[in-house]
DNA sequence: TAATTGAATTTTGCATGCAAAATTCATTAT
DNA sequence: ATAATGAATTTTGCATGCAAAATTCAATTA
């Protein structure tokens, strides 16, 4: 589900899609100006579709607009982040209670699959094959609860990839033993279809993540403190 | 707190603000076309500017696009408006669990004086008093809560002005005599720095809300059913 | 009279032009 | 060598131009 101009190809939109993939990708790296002449021609497109684009990048702050100085890709400062994290909990949380509540039989079956290549007593030790499930995960339950507004809030905002930017190399947050319990208990709520344990649980799952980056901020602090 | 180009004033940012006021203040109707080059040299601007404060209301949902036609004012379906208040629900619970951890002894002050015009036994009558006290409240819980993005996210996608859409001429959903216990529980619970209940309570005021909203909403549909 | 066709007009989507502001760079002064 | 000045260049913010699409409207036909 695009966010801006639905379906027809027109030039913003793409190019909004590809400014937003090499921000990403980290092909424009935070702090970076962003030269529009040079990109739009990159892109065989004018400056007018680009600039629209990075219009829209600056209300998702993605990209920061310096009056007559011109956009320049933003960094997320620490307390961005665990806003990002705390509006996951609430929104994500509604979309869990929804799922609950409208899920069929066969998307059941879908939800239960998640996850199902760990074994209950090991050790996990292909993260980056969690990492993915995780966010499949995360946006399977958004797609199946999720109502007006709420997607494209969630996706406007870049909340759910975004996020994954105080992430270590495998694009984790917290160690897979740790979540996966939360992830089965999410999934076991929704599959009774129980949207209060539902909500409960997502929000539960979240409240844990933010804590924990929480943590890592403060020693990453005194960390610094003692180099200096 | 603006959210667009931050302060400088652009054209855009005019060009914004005054359509949105013009479909706030009804001097644009739900599924009018909004004629371009008329309104532009009206507000003694070019199409450039107007047409990116059009693509900005885009994303808010305030007008729709359809491509090659122009644009249109939107009107809100009633499956939105449910929408939006959920949405509320859990995006005001969590300013207002913010607001109880944040606020300051002097605004404990200022958040307790909020509708002390009207005392407890006494029906309430003065509905357009009380309806401009229900909005200058919630506005300013979510002022004192809101950290990054929340408030930008409540702002940008209209819900708070825009969920007055469904309201009677007073401009209220529910009547007073049943809100303000509500009312009265948050202010409370925020007084007392109970971030718990802070948030229940917000959560329990417009849970209450919507049910309303869609009680409504089928008896007008009851009643359709029955003229036709 | 109502429906159909097509030319004239309007409007949209995007590129380009242009002045004002910002930046760069060479020159001069300290 | 570093700092200060200002001219040349680049870049931004917005208006305008233009082709393609859509709409309007008059003329024609059924």
């Amino acid at each position: 589900m695009p966010n801006i101009g639905e379906q027809h190809a027109n030039l913003d939109q793409q190019a909004y899609t590809t400014i937003k993939e090499m921000i990403t990708d980290r092909q424009l790296l935070p702090g970076e100006k962003i030269p529009q002449e040079k990109l739009a021609s990159e892109l065989g497109i004018s400056r007018t579709p680009l600039v629209n684009a990075l219009k829209f990048l600056e209300k998702e702050k993605l990209v920061e607009a310096k009056p007559r100085r011109g956009y320049y890709v933003r960094l997320f400062t620490p307390a961005e982040m665990i806003s990002i994290f705390e509006l996951r909990e609430v929104l994500e949380g509604l979309a869990a209670r929804r799922a609950a509540e409208k899920i069929s039989d066969a998307q059941i079956e879908r939800l239960k699959g998640f996850f199902t290549g760990f074994s209950a007593g090991e050790a996990i030790t292909d993260t980056h094959l969690y990492s993915q499930q995780d966010r499949e995960f995360h946006r399977f339950i958004t797609d199946i609860g999720a109502m007006e507004f709420l997607s494209s809030i969630l996706q406007a905002y870049n909340i759910i990839s975004f996020s994954y930017q105080v992430l270590g190399a495998d694009g984790l947050v917290r160690p897979p033993d740790e979540t996966i319990l939360e992830h089965r208990a999410i999934i076991d709520a929704i599959s009774r279809r129980n949207a209060t344990t539902a909500e409960e649980m997502m929000r539960r799952h979240f409240k844990r993540t933010t804590a924990y980056i929480k943590a890592q901020l403060a020693a990453e602090q005194a960390e610094q403190q003692r180099a200096s």
